[in-house]
DNA sequence: ACTTGTGAACAAATTCACAGCC
DNA sequence: GGCTGTGAATTTGTTCACAAGT
C-alpha cells in the first residue's frame, strides 16, 4: 500500500512477524495479539502495534489482530507479493545453494539462471536452473528484462560482474561478496553483511561475561537478554 | 579496547571502513580522512569521524588519521585479533560453502570441523575439515571448549541441533537459517537476516523508482543516492 | 480482565556548526 | 585550504502512560 512510508527498522522487523503470523495461522488460529508476537520475539508490545500499524492492519481490542489479513498484508509489505526474476553470477557453493534455497519462492524471488566463469561449471542444471557462460548475461539479462542480479562470486571478480550487471539494465544487486560496489545512480546495492553480523555477535559474547559478572554482584539481567533479538 | 561502550550501528560500520583503511595500506598511503572514507561509502564525514574516534584513534589535522594504527585498532574492536573456534552444524552446500570461506581467517573465526545428520555427507573432509556424525557432536564441543556454533541446517532441524549445542556448552550461536532459535539466557544468537535484507532490496528499488519520477519534476536526488551504503 | 491505538516523553543516532590546528 | 574534534541541534526510533473498546 504506502509501502515506502515504512522506515527500515521496521521493516527489517516485518519477516519476524510474519513467520510467527504464518505459524500461528497454520496452527488454526485466527487472531493474534501484538502481546504474543512479542513475548516470542523478546520485543516490546507497543513497538509491534506500531509496526503491524504501518502494514494497514488494524486489530480489535480483546481479540488482537485477523492473522489471514495480517499476513496478507505483510508478504505485501514484503514485497512477497510481486514475482521478481532474477539472475546469480557465481555459480559455487554459496551460488549454487541460493540457486535451491526454495524458500526465496515466498519472497518473490526466482532466479532463473546462474552465470560462471568456470567452464566446469557451466551446462550443469541446478534446481532446474540452467548454468551458462557470462558471454550470455548481457543478452540473457536483456531479453528477459531481469530486474535483479545477485552476486556470489569472488570478492575480486565482484566490480567486473557488477558492471557487467549494470551495463545490461539491471536494476538491483543483492551482494553476497564483502566488496563495496561502484554503481551508477539508478542502481541499488543491498550487501549481506557477514563481517558486521560476526562483530556483533563478538560483542554479545563480550557483554553476557560482562552481564554474568555484575549478574554476581546482583545486577541486572533484562538488558542482556534483550541482546538476543 | 574499552569495546563495550562502542554501539551497534557503529560497529556494524567498522567492518567497512576497515576494508578501506586496508585497501589504502596496500597502497601504500600512511594517512587516510575521514572525508576520503566518507566519499566512498557514502557517508557523512562526521559520521566516519565519530565511529572512529571510539576505536581509541586519533587523527591529526591536516594529515587524517594513521593508516596503520587505524586498521590495528579496528581489528581490535572488531574482535577480529582475538582467534576464536567454532563448529558448523549442516555440511549442505551453504555449510560447506562456509567451510571453504578463507576470508573467516581475518575475521578472527576457524572452524575446525563441521556436523550433519546425512551418513553420505559425513567422513568427507572439506577444506581440511573433517564433517563429523551429529553422535560426535557434544563431545568434540565440550573436549575442545568450543565457544561458537554456526548452524546452516534445515530451518526444521534448527531448534534441535541448537539445543543440542547448547546442552554441550556452547556460548554462541551464528545462525544462518531464517529460525528464531530458543536458547536459554547466557546463549547468545546472531542471525543473517536474508528476508530482512531483500526488503530492504524490495524497497531501495521501489524508491528508487519513486525518486526518479520526482526527480523528473525537478525534485532532490540526493536522498535516495544516500540508500545505497 | 485484556486488548488496540495514540500523543507525549524519552533515548539513540545523525548531522550541523564551529573552534582549533597544520 | 583541508583536516580533526566536539557541543548543540535535529532527526529518528522506542517506550511510557493512558484512553477507549469488547
Amino acid at each position: 500500500m504506502r509501502a515506502e512510508c515504512i522506515h527500515e527498522p521496521t521493516l527489517r522487523r516485518l519477516p519476524l512477524y510474519h513467520a510467527i503470523v504464518a505459524q500461528e495461522q497454520e496452527q488454526g488460529r485466527e487472531f493474534v495479539s501484538s502481546s504474543l508476537i512479542a513475548r516470542q520475539l523478546e520485543l516490546n508490545p507497543v513497538q509491534v502495534r506500531k509496526d503491524l500499524e504501518t502494514t494497514g492492519t488494524t486489530g480489535t481490542p480483546r481479540r488482537g489482530f485477523p492473522v489471514a489479513e495480517l499476513r496478507r498484508r505483510l508478504e505485501s509489505c514484503l514485497g512477497w507479493s510481486v514475482r521478481t526474476e532474477a539472475v546469480l553470477v557465481g555459480a559455487g557453493h554459496l551460488g549454487a545453494s541460493l540457486m535451491q534455497y526454495d524458500r526465496f519462492d515466498r519472497f518473490g524471488l526466482s532466479i532463473s539462471a546462474g552465470f560462471d566463469v568456470d567452464p566446469r561449471r557451466v551446462g550443469v542444471s541446478i534446481a532446474g536452473k540452467p548454468v551458462l557462460a557470462m558471454d550470455c548475461l548481457e543478452s540473457y539479462v536483456r531479453e528477459r528484462g531481469i530486474v535483479l542480479g545477485i552476486l556470489t562470486v569472488s570478492p575480486e571478480a565482484a566490480q567486473e560482474a557488477t558492471d557487467r550487471l549494470v551495463a545490461a539494465g539491471i536494476r538491483g544487486i543483492w551482494n553476497f561478496t564483502p566488496a563495496k560496489l561502484r554503481v551508477a545512480f539508478p542502481v541499488m546495492v543491498e550487501r549481506i553483511e557477514l563481517a558486521a553480523s560476526l562483530a556483533v555477535l563478538w560483542k554479545k559474547l563480550q557483554a553476557r561475561k560482562a552481564g554474568m559478572e555484575t549478574d554476581r554482584l546482583g545486577g541486572i539481567e533484562e538488558q542482556i537478554v534483550q541482546f538476543n533479538r
